[in-house]
DNA sequence: ATGAAAGTTGAACCGACTTTCAACTTAGTT
DNA sequence: AACTAAGTTGAAAGTCGGTTCAACTTTCAT
């Protein structure tokens, strides 16, 4: 949380302001996983924050910015969730995906307001959207050229193939989060070995 | 565009009145899918259709109501489009999805508003939308369970396993439409293509 | 041709929400 | 204690767009 920025100029200077920004950042995270973007209110967020309304102005320009200030936050979050399970650990880049995977599930069931904002960010921060997932994929293509390098794969891809694989990918994590953590539950470790299993193996017959 | 429905008790009940109703519903179609939920405004969709304000209300009970009749209608019009090509063609059940994917990708780069409108569903019509995917996923892993009955898969799936992969390839080939049909455009078949390589055999080396 | 049902019109209503702002409070410095 | 910069407050302004409705027009069956 310490990472997400107030709007141009309206940093706080004190350690008062500096909690009741942090407050406003925590009701806003709340109000928006619960009710969404639209149906989200300032007035929702500064009551839930026990602020007046007008303190939301000393931090942030309008509801948007604030939007996008936890978008940004959110992503960083995700990858910083994830990043830990990337270098421990033992098994090639393949187990390195599926590990990945796992701590993503994880990450999505506890934190559910997390994937409905970044979803949401599709219509209310087109651009804060698109940044997540096409860094994302641009960093899972890198793992995924990390372990053709090492002999890891079954063959050289192209450059358009290494980014379509990981695109599906990607959609394949997001999706199963969505229907196994945030809709249902189910053990992260089972779901992302299945999953693995398909991305290793492929489902033909051999 | 034939089976979309105005609200309970507001169906046309002349020739007229179902013409207007089309003209609505293509405007909404147009508005919706440029502007999205919140930023479309039922003065944007009449004036689209050049009728008076009041007319929508001939129709529809509210902008809800009408968004959630175009998201029941795009996700028939998603089924109704892929559907042909599941029993044309020849090869096993993975080339059908091949072919699947395809069809998809070639209507998400003609229909970019459909793609809109379907995923704000999650925020503007969530029943409406987990049923487009709930349904999808089941009719994913109904083929798949037919191809595996027919010995063409590697294995023999759990319940669990069986769902889990269709909704990783269901996930997959929205993101796939998202990048290469929505924001950028590549030939269909060739990402068809790579994708199937992926789900046919794997990346893992042998 | 006529009457009734269906459809159309757009000004006005209405409520809800974001944003502003001038007065007030707090905290830290000299 | 006095001064000042930072932060807080909430009433009120301003805006915007969904929804209503009573008057009007069109259609069509008889």
């Amino acid at each position: 949380m310490a990472s997400v920025q107030a709007s141009d100029g309206k940093a706080p200077r004190t350690a008062r302001g500096e909690k009741t920004l942090r407050k406003i950042l925590t009701a806003a995270l709340e109000e928006f996983g619960e009710r969404g973007f639209s149906e989200a209110s300032i007035v929702g967020i500064t009551s839930r924050a026990k602020v007046a309304l007008g303190t939301f102005y000393t931090y942030f320009d309008s509801k948007e910015e604030l939007f996008q200030a936890l978008v940004r936050d959110m992503s960083a979050q995700v990858r910083d969730h994830v990043a830990p399970v990337l270098t421990s650990g033992t098994g090639d880049g393949l187990d390195r995906e599926r590990r990945a995977l796992a701590a993503f599930l994880r990450f999505a069931a506890e934190h559910k307001q997390v994937y409905r904002i970044i979803d949401e960010a599709e219509f209310v921060d087109p651009k804060g959207f698109r940044k997540h997932y096409e860094t994302t994929a641009v960093r899972i293509a890198a793992r995924l050229a990390d372990a053709a390098a090492r002999g890891e794969l079954r063959e050289d891809e192209s450059p358009l193939a290494l980014e379509a694989i990981a695109w599906a990918l990607m959609g394949a994590n997001v999706f199963l989060g969505l229907r196994f953590a945030v809709w249902g539950q189910s053990d992260p470790d089972e779901v992302a070995a299945i999953t693995n299993r398909l991305i290793r193996h492929g489902l033909g017959a051999p």
